[in-house]
DNA sequence: AATTTAACTGAATCGCCATTCAGTAACGCG
DNA sequence: CGCGTTACTGAATGGCGATTCAGTTAAATT
């Protein structure tokens, strides 16, 4: 039974805690599940992790510094801010992505009634904005962003940004909640089209 | 120890299971606890609802169907179309409301894999955006609202209301997360007003 | 090679909580 | 008033699953 540093295998269990979150639901996850996954004893994970609680914690910690690794590798990329704008909008948005949604409602779930994950959950929320408003006002710079200076409350370009940011964020998830309940209404391709849209009408 | 008819006191634990709920979340949600909160046993919780499970459902779908009550009689009150608009969107509003926001929130994320769930939320869901989507045809025909028909795959003024709802109801579910979050970045005033924004490049 | 360190396991333990059950008493109805 | 129905209870039961623990063995260290 191969046995790994302690850092690699903190890792396979995280990487196997949110396969098992995003495949079944934090609702019904079990130390003994997420063990089986990779073929070890339940003890372990517990040795690694000292409480569930903990190991689900570090999990969506990891799960969300990963994403953003991701998307901060697209937003200091090559081509103008706003078509680096829409690469990383792109990976956030609830279609094509490897990106999990259901795993973040049910983060945002758990986070209602639990302070350290609800900090976790805010701290890469402000990461997420950041990026997001830094390429904005780098388009403002360049002026391929018209600012809308007018907005009550945004004295600078750089609370527009933030503000604006914090719109584009909250119709992402407000489309990916309506994708996952109501498949119906809302196909990949008009959801594109929408969030194209919006994002025209906030940034052009 | 006053006795009730079955209906009167179902509904009374309904009421009673949404308010644990909306104050410890359902992941620490006790059938005991809901008891306690009405000075009553757990197992009469059970004899009427038989599982914890359907307890819980019958609950969300309860709540549900409160919210959709009040906002049909704001959709059929007086004013104009637009008017009554706002007001059922000001309802929907994760500001000032009595509507409670975590339980859903909670109720999604078991949504994501309770099948029985799942359709409760996709019927509420379909039943928000019937009333929307009404409200804004109704706005078309008197003309306070302009249907922008050059929309992709929204031939009708249905389509085109169906479609708006849609996205109104989207980024008010995203607002609400932002609230619930990131209360710092998001004010009751902003909210307010980048609804009225929303709704204005939507329907004016 | 011997010894220490640290990853790892399987078999208990232990608390929690939904559900069951056998019984009690309040209400309606003749 | 008696009698059946039905709301209601408290004390078991039972299972599930996190955590503990005493030990085992692979690697690192000397």
């Amino acid at each position: 039974m191969a046995r790994k540093s302690a850092e690699v295998r903190r890792e396979e269990i995280l990487a196997a805690t949110v396969e098992e979150i995003e495949a079944t639901g934090l609702r019904t996850l079990r130390v003994a599940d997420v063990a089986e996954r990779l073929g070890l004893s339940a003890s372990l994970v517990i040795y690694h992790f000292a409480t569930k609680e903990a190991l689900v914690a570090a999990a969506f910690d990891h799960a969300g510094r990963n994403d953003l690794d991701h998307a901060r590798n697209l937003a200091a990329g090559t081509g103008s801010a706003r078509e680096r704008l829409s690469e990383v909008i792109g990976w956030y948005m609830p279609a094509g992505s490897t990106r999990s949604w259901k795993i973040w409602i049910d983060g945002w779930s758990a986070g209602l009634f639990d302070e350290d994950l609800k900090s976790t959950f805010s701290a890469l929320d402000r990461d997420w904005k950041t990026i997001l408003a830094d390429l904005i006002v780098e388009g403002i710079g360049s002026g391929e962003v018209a600012s809308r200076g007018d907005e009550a409350g945004a004295q600078s370009a750089d609370g527009f940004a933030e503000a604006c940011a914090t719109r584009i964020l909250a119709y992402l998830d407000g489309l990916a909640v309506q994708l996952l309940f109501n498949s119906d209404s809302v196909s990949q391709e008009k959801l594109r089209a929408w969030v194209g849209e919006f994002l025209t009408s906030e940034l052009d």
